[in-house]
RNA sequence: GUGAGUGUAGCUCAACUGGUUAGAGCAUCUGACUGUGGCUCAGAGGGUCGGGGGUUCGACUCCCCUCACUCACCCCA
């Protein structure tokens, strides 16, 4: 074969846009109960626009952007994540000046150069929002809580919502200071990947799956008490909204964030069932990142899910397929002539009709309409034209009726069925 | 970037220890006294056996290289 899709990057096909369609569709729907409003966002930014908010060390931006240069020799890039380009906007278009809080939400493909694997491709989807201008922890609940809503209308079982705060940019490097402490002369126990971590991200480290990590890491500080008074304060408060909300969720303090614009709350959706790469949905709160694109202080939260994650996950019924109206079968080169405008009649007036377009037998054409389940076949052939009636079969019934030859009657008949 | 596994028709899979024109089911298209579907029967199209090189009289089969896919590490939605 001499073209295929690029490695990671895939074609979506039907049946299975029918379940991306579905999910847009109730996501739209929720996300209208909460007042947010769709933005349309580009696919591609400055490249500066997500190293100066994911994190210049991030992997995200040392390596998987799709970087490169223009005609114009400017440095872009393909968007690894929908926020950063949401808050550029936000800000270029003054949308802080909106009543708050200010509510968004888009979809559509992120790229991310790394290498393809269950659950993770180089172009994917997210379906995202953000909240911005209000601070206080009911927001963060709301937000959680729709997540929440949305996940289960999509009808996913067996999801666990994680929890936690990491603190605000007060209290986050004094805890960072003391978990390097804990960790400092233990560190020759700790994996390779961890001793690169210790320097990078010692956060990660919490998050390492390997078994004697885990158990060396065991009795280190944990973020939770290192908060400052205001991010405690606020950490309990989503924790009561999201109790008093009934929102499932266990709290764990070694969820780690790959950006780094987040502050406070940060939480995570997760599936046993998805192989290694196990977050459905993510998100956080940011109240730096407005001022970070030179907004004012506006403070923020959001989320994104993966739809591919969540494709994975819906187990869809094998749905019926959809079935056209009305298959025109037609014989002669006049009733060809004829059935093709009276084709385009009936789909003005809203119906689904398929035609033959060829000099086929009438059974290869039969045929043809039961391969594509028509729901009524319209017989067109010489004797037709001359007597101006056509014999409309119902495909379910055998049913043959006697219909004049004309858009109008043909419809009255159908709708009749329905 | 690292590691492991897998590559034969659109899909799912065959082809004995290397042996002649690589097969089947499903799917697609066509036909079965000529203007009526689903079942049945018959037929057709569709493969450079992922690609290249090597060994051999002879390679889908053995060896080397390469590419693609899959899973995992890393990282994340």
């Amino acid at each position: 074969m001499r073209f295929k899709s690029l490695k990671g990057i895939q074609d979506i096909l039907p049946p299975e846009t029918h379940i991306w369609q579905r999910i847009e569709h109730i996501s739209r729907d929720i996300f209208k109960k909460y007042g947010y409003k769709e933005i349309r966002l580009p696919i591609i930014e400055a490249t500066d626009v997500f190293i100066r908010s994911i994190g210049e060390t991030t992997d995200i931006v040392e390596k998987e952007m799709y970087t490169f240069t223009d005609k114009g020799s400017r440095s872009v890039t393909l968007r690894p994540e929908g926020t950063a380009p949401f808050v550029r906007a936000f800000v270029e278009h003054h949308l802080y000046n909106e009543p708050s809080p200010q509510k968004y939400y888009y979809l559509g493909p992120m790229y991310r150069y790394e290498r393809p694997q269950a659950g993770r491709q180089r172009q994917f989807h997210q379906i995202g929002v953000e909240a911005l201008g209000v601070e206080d922890s009911k927001l963060d609940a709301e937000v959680i809580s729709m997540l929440s809503t949305l996940l289960k209308t999509i009808g996913l079982k067996d999801v666990q919502l994680e929890i936690t705060s990491i603190g605000c940019i007060k209290c986050r490097p004094d805890y960072r200071a003391a978990l390097k402490e804990f960790l400092r002369d233990k560190l020759n126990n700790f994996c390779d990947d961890c001793k690169r971590r210790y320097d990078i991200n010692p956060l990660r480290i919490l998050d390492c799956k390997v078994p004697t990590c885990i158990e060396n890491r065991k009795g280190a500080p944990s973020v939770i008490n290192f908060l400052c008074d205001d991010c405690k304060k606020h950490f309990e408060g989503v924790q009561r909204y999201l109790n008093l909300l009934k929102v499932p969720h266990i709290i764990n303090p070694n969820l780690v964030r790959g950006l780094d614009y987040y502050t406070r709350t940060t939480f995570e959706v997760k599936s046993s069932s998805l192989g290694a790469q196990n977050a459905v949905a993510a998100g956080g709160r940011y109240n730096k990142l407005v001022e970070e694109f030179d907004g004012p202080p506006t403070p923020g939260i959001g989320f994104a899910i993966g739809v591919e994650r969540v494709i994975s996950l819906v187990k869809e019924t094998p749905h019926e397929h959809e079935s056209p109206d009305l298959f025109l079968c037609t014989l002669g080169h006049e009733a060809s002539e004829k059935s093709i405008v009276l084709a385009e009649q009936l789909r003005n007036r809203g119906l689904w009709v398929e035609m033959n377009y060829d000099e086929s037998s009438l059974r290869s054409q039969m045929r043809k309409a039961d391969r594509i389940h028509a729901k009524n076949v319209i017989v067109l052939g010489e004797d037709e034209l001359k007597k101006g009636k056509v014999v409309m079969k119902d495909m379910q019934g055998k049913k043959e009726t006697k219909v004049e030859l004309d858009a109008e009657e043909i419809l009255k008949v159908l709708q009749k069925k329905k």
